[in-house]
DNA sequence: GATGTCATGTAACGTGTTACATGATTTA
DNA sequence: TAAATCATGTAACACGTTACATGACATC
């Protein structure tokens, strides 16, 4: 499926890039969807190269040192554009390692299952909050066609699956509250 | 961090299953927050036995068919214990190929970004109601004790997490529209 | 001169998927 | 007797993470 690859296409339609700078693009705003490391996206660009989806051609900065700077051929847009339309399946569902906790929570006394759900629902409602600073850079939504506006959905999607999420949270604490453990199986 | 160790053993403590048991516990209720195929599983119980985890016994149905019953250890119990106590940080923003594309969805027409959140909301709103149908089985909140609770909480956070992901399709559907490609950038 | 950022790469390992491979038992 | 299900395993490959490895440049 290849998907890192069209993740990087993308992101060079936007313009030419450094392999470092395509990290850090996906530490920032996209890590809320999409993450990978850079000894994942060097070998990828080497790839991608060989495969003429991408050019290179090399910047100096100071004296020596180097950086290859990557630029997206019309092989690569061709095969972006086809990629993009494809509608696909719906992907397994992601696994969930604090949901499978909570699958087996019958293992735990009511109070360690609260422990765990409250301190789950303060890293997620600091995620949140985060996520609710940065939106608030955007004073309109952007226009469609604006390479802002991908950003503005995805981030806006963001914040409702934390806010989903500690809902769920808190229903879990409630059930727990509500059925104390001494209660009859 | 040997996630499907602790996903298998969890299982085995409500009672001493197969292999192939295992595997259609994943592929059903599990299947909405964890999988892994059989020939994840047959490996993992062989490690697990190795470690002393498990042991198994061999069950012979008809004339030849060998099955082995694997129980969990003493020693099993006290890892899985330990384990499912541990408070840990958030994991990584699962990675999503439809935000993926919707990051990029500057690079469509207005057709064709529609066309693909109708497609994605309709398979959405099919698992939404398969999911919805499991939950009716449950005409009462079972006790936090009973080994129903955990998958009483995952199916709700299921339903919930469906029913979110349909809302935020609906925003982007809505925003699509509002803000034709035509508009200035 | 120390720390942080820029910049690129490889190696080892862990996890996950698809395909290959085999055969018994049950049910329609 | 054909198809579905039961039952177990390996191999090859794809994807992802952590660690190893090196060095330049900028700022305090």
């Amino acid at each position: 499926m290849r998907a890192l690859k069209y993740a990087i296409l993308g992101l060079l339609i936007k313009r030419p890039m450094t392999g470092y700078e395509i990290a850090k693009e996906f530490s920032y705003e996209l890590a809320e969807f999409w993450y990978a490391n850079h000894s994942q996206i060097y070998p990828e660009l080497k790839k991608l190269t060989s495969e003429g989806h991408v050019v290179f051609n090399i910047e100096i900065s100071g004296d020596i040192l180097e950086a290859k700077r990557y630029t997206i051929t019309d092989k690569g847009i061709k095969d972006f554009t086809q990629w993009i339309l494809k509608d696909e399946n719906l992907q397994r569902t992601p696994k969930d390692i604090f949901r499978l906790r909570m699958y087996f929570s019958n293992n735990l006394e009511v109070g360690s299952r609260i422990h765990l759900l409250e301190n789950q629902r303060l890293q997620h409602v600091n995620r949140l909050n985060t996520l609710k600073k940065i939106f608030e850079q955007y004073l309109e939504v952007p226009s469609a066609s604006s390479d802002r506006f991908g950003d503005f959905l995805v981030l806006r999607g963001a914040i409702m699956r934390e806010e989903n999420y500690i809902a769920w949270i808190d229903e879990c604490i409630m059930y727990s509250k509500e059925n104390p453990q001494t209660s009859p199986k």
